[in-house]
DNA sequence: GTCTATAAGTAGATAGAC
DNA sequence: GTCTATCTACTTATAGAC
């Protein structure tokens, strides 16, 4: 037993940091060891490349968001909507990280096609669920017409973060917020 | 005369596609030499370092858009407004770069002072401009109500081009766009 | 699992000849 | 202005001892 319970989980927990703020090529595994306190060799036992450390971010973001949104279900839409947007308003808040994916999404040329996928993986998980929300507000529009603004809507938090980060703006994403949620039906619960 | 007619500006041209295909920490002095035909050292006569590169390039970004804003002020808001989208939906279509500022911005926290400066100085430029737009269309808003919905509007193309990239898929762009021109307040008067 | 040691390649950048 | 040559530092990654 180590001090550090789970090493693996350690270095991931730095490598989103450092991704988060910095973008994909502008953290080396250096950076990784002197934050997680073991030497880069180390880092290579546990992620042998730096495309399975990013793998290993983005599938755990991912199934992050399944399991937070599979425990929503017996939430009102509003509710389940306003846990989705829950991290976007913290990163905002904090001022310096973006969004895992997004800033993935933004390093897209520079991935390998396995790192690719998984990022795209990830929007269509969020897409899906943001058009089941709609269609749960808005059962008169048709499903594409839900797809649709669910993708919106994706692309507006995201775009939202960004700028709120740059502009040193927090305010951006609550106005984006207000938006947001009038795309896909839901009553102004603001948080 | 070279045959080259200006040669800071060949070098500005290939740094800008491998700015918006890769982002800023992804190509190299050696990816720039190889594509303008010069040595990395020539590379370094017209721009001493690589934040120079990103100065000069935002800055031009910033001038080229201030022209084109100019320029559109003999024409009804609505074509003002399809004029200043279109470098978004040609990059949608060619389907592999972003925006340039969208990219810095991505990068961001990697940046120089002065170089975080002008990504912030574009966006200004691009929002306050917007904003006096979305006042013309819809004199009843407040300003500070317009400066929200340019901001929001601002936001949905970056994050719309940044996922349609990521998805190959440019109808996003064209679904952002509708509520785009909505949020302005201009008719659907899509391209 | 973690270490030391090391490798081959690349990064941004500079000196000085032409 | 562009070149050759070079530099230091950093990058990802591996071999092998403990």
């Amino acid at each position: 037993m180590n001090s550090v319970i789970d090493r693996r989980q350690d270095i991931l927990q730095h490598a989103s940091s450092l991704l988060r703020t910095r973008g994909f090529n502008a953290f080396s595994h250096r950076d990784l060891a002197e934050r997680t306190g073991v030497k880069s060799s180390s880092i290579h036992y546990h992620f042998p490349t730096k495309q399975d450390v990013g793998i290993a971010l983005i599938q755990q973001y991912r199934e992050d968001l399944a399991m937070t949104l599979q425990s929503l279900n017996n939430l009102p839409v509003s509710d389940r909507l306003a846990c989705f947007v829950a991290p976007f308003v913290e990163s905002a808040q904090s001022g310096n990280q973006w969004c895992l994916a997004g800033m993935l999404a933004s390093d897209f040329n520079s991935l390998d096609e396995l790192l690719r996928y998984e990022v795209r993986r990830f929007f269509d998980l969020a897409e899906h669920w943001l058009a089941d929300q709609t269609l749960a507000l808005q059962p008169e529009l048709s499903p594409d017409d839900a797809r649709v603004r669910a993708q919106s809507a994706m692309a507006l938090l995201e775009g939202a973060l960004l700028l709120a980060r740059a502009q040193q703006d927090a305010q951006r994403m609550h106005n984006a917020l207000t938006l947001f949620y009038a795309l896909l039906g839901a009553s102004p619960a603001k948080a």
